[in-house]
DNA sequence: TTGTACGCGTTATCAA
DNA sequence: TTGATAACGCGTACAA
């Protein structure tokens, strides 16, 4: 009773071999009345297959992980939220890691792979795919999914898809937004240089600006962390450096979260004085007043995209690397537009 | 190459049974000079055990399972980023389940816990324990902590721990400070009541303002989902029904985000006419404007006694069933308090 | 149609 | 100190 019957308790119990339990047990043709007295037994001792031993022998896990740099991150909420019910549906377990954006315990993941305790892994690293996880990822010998940059020299034999998204043209789509609406002293607050997202989107904000015949000021820039409390630092330094600014273009959310703060603590109006522009529209940008326009870069398409190329993989076997890409779109709140920002009317 | 090298490779190459190998790679003594040959086999064959067949052998898997209605629900985040790295930090993978809140999908994962895929269980069921559940938990042969309501007469067999809050001193906080404020027609916006926390909170809304001396009136209770738009809608209904209401409890944050909604849209001044409470405290609550007074249920809390009594549990071998209790706290902000609702001073 | 026997990769026991 | 060997629970050739 507190052991659990296994196949072989069955066989015993029906009167036949383990060889008859399995195959009843699996759905193979066997006699009616063989299949009778196995299922009964089995029944009667409440039998479960045990699913380690099944993988051992199966060589598979029926699992498959995905690795974030924080759960807290409502990008990464977003793409779990999408991950998880594909993966169920397809008949997989799903594992969480955080990494914390933290390089070694990505490799950790990636090397750890070889273990085999997954069959699959979707991995989003921060800061960028080094030699390190390219080797780790031909070494794993299970399918990867990176979302993010992928280097351009992969070597043949990486098990590995890619899904990206063009976070140049969302910050174009952002500026190109902000200079429409007549801004022309847009204000930059960035996350660190040394993560993808960061290098990616210092770059496009130069080239937009360039695109749409602005000067490039090293005064309108500020680089922090993807944090609110970061975001206000940035925000305030900007602000007392370059006070007539009049759009703030934020790398994420929650700088932009920040930056709200600070011109609401300093009277300024939104988007009257200074408009902000926030990416990755999280779920946060319907909730802040004024509401926050945001670039969407497609977080929850991301997920399933990810999980459709690597349930593809698994199922339909070996096939070339393979890339998808989102694309992003920008979404016009408050931020942005007086209209929606005083909805209320005269106050 | 492509089959991964085992043990049995290893024994191979370094001219010893696969005995001494396994001994060398679990630290038991051996000859120094075996030690050697080993480690250099194993490294220049690149050996990675096999995390299948060593559950089998061991009898664990070293993974554990978090059971909760909704990953996108901030409340659950919140437990997910705390028991994540306690579990790592023991050595232990994290599975995750959404259930929708779904009995039937909670009960599938109980009852999976017998295919032995997991060493332990943190549950979170939407809608109470069952009978059902508990059979199931009984019949697991694994440690399971259930976060939230547990029945009186948990069977002595049940390998269970316990983690609950106390809604209704949550609720009780909330109305003595509304009170405290001066108001008296205080509605209440709850989620469905087959839900534990719905039901809960009817009743501690109930016995509120029983405590204050303030009439019960069924007019200023309306019930919906816990969601964002629900919350929209009831409060608008509400608020159509009597306007005279002066303040709102909500029964979660989200519910709170809508009724916030509906005031700004009706020109409502929060909290000069109408205060709003929240409740579970989530990340959102200092995102709205104004910032959202909301009561604490402790979830990281919560999630952290949970992974802290299953590991316990996990590592030490049997015990008694145990009950933490995470008492509730008040956070109070813009919503219920003038002074930081119009920070910006006149305007 | 059924049963015997082996292998999946480990760990652990028991002689030698 | 070491090697042969037996589990762990399941699936499947192969032979009967």
């Amino acid at each position: 009773m507190t052991e659990g019957p296994t196949i072989t308790t069955i066989a015993q119990r029906a009167g036949v071999s383990i060889a008859s339990v399995s195959r009843v047990l699996n759905g193979l043709p066997t006699r009616e009345d063989t299949v009778r007295r196995v299922m009964r037994a089995a029944d009667e001792l409440g039998y479960v297959p045990n699913s380690v031993a099944r993988s051992l022998r199966n060589r598979r896990t029926d699992q498959i992980a995905f690795a974030m740099a924080d759960i807290g991150n409502p990008v990464y909420v977003a793409m779990v939220r999408e991950i998880q019910p594909l993966l169920k549906a397809a008949g997989y377990r799903l594992l969480i890691h955080s990494t914390d954006g933290e390089t070694d315990d990505e490799l950790d993941v990636l090397r750890g792979l070889r273990e085999r305790y997954v069959d699959g892994l979707i991995i989003s690293p921060l800061r960028g795919v080094t030699q390190e996880h390219v080797e780790a990822i031909v070494a794993a010998r299970a399918p990867v999914v990176v979302i993010g940059a992928l280097p351009d020299d992969m070597p043949e034999g990486a098990l590995v898809d890619n899904v990206r998204t063009d976070s140049r043209t969302g910050v174009r789509l952002a500026l190109d937004h902000l200079h429409t609406i007549g801004r022309r002293r847009i204000g930059f607050l960035n996350g660190p240089l040394d993560t993808v997202p960061g290098a990616a989107r210092a770059a496009a904000y130069r080239e937009a600006l360039e695109a749409l015949g602005l000067p490039y000021d090293e005064d309108l820039v500020e680089v922090g962390d993807f944090y609110r409390d970061s975001g206000a630092r940035a925000a305030r330094a900007l602000l007392s450096r370059v006070p007539g600014v009049d759009a703030l273009m934020c790398a994420n959310d929650l700088i932009a979260l920040g930056a709200l703060d600070v011109l609401r603590e300093q009277g300024r109006d939104v988007p009257g004085d200074v408009a902000v522009v926030g990416m990755d529209d999280t779920d946060l940008a319907s909730v802040t007043w004024p509401t926050l326009t945001s670039v969407s870069l497609g977080s929850a398409e991301r997920g399933r995209a990810a999980a459709g190329l690597l349930l593809d993989r698994l199922q339909n076997g070996p096939r070339g690397p393979r890339v998808a890409v989102v694309r992003p779109s920008l979404t016009i709140r408050g931020s942005t537009t007086v209209s929606q920002a005083s909805p209320g009317g005269a106050r």
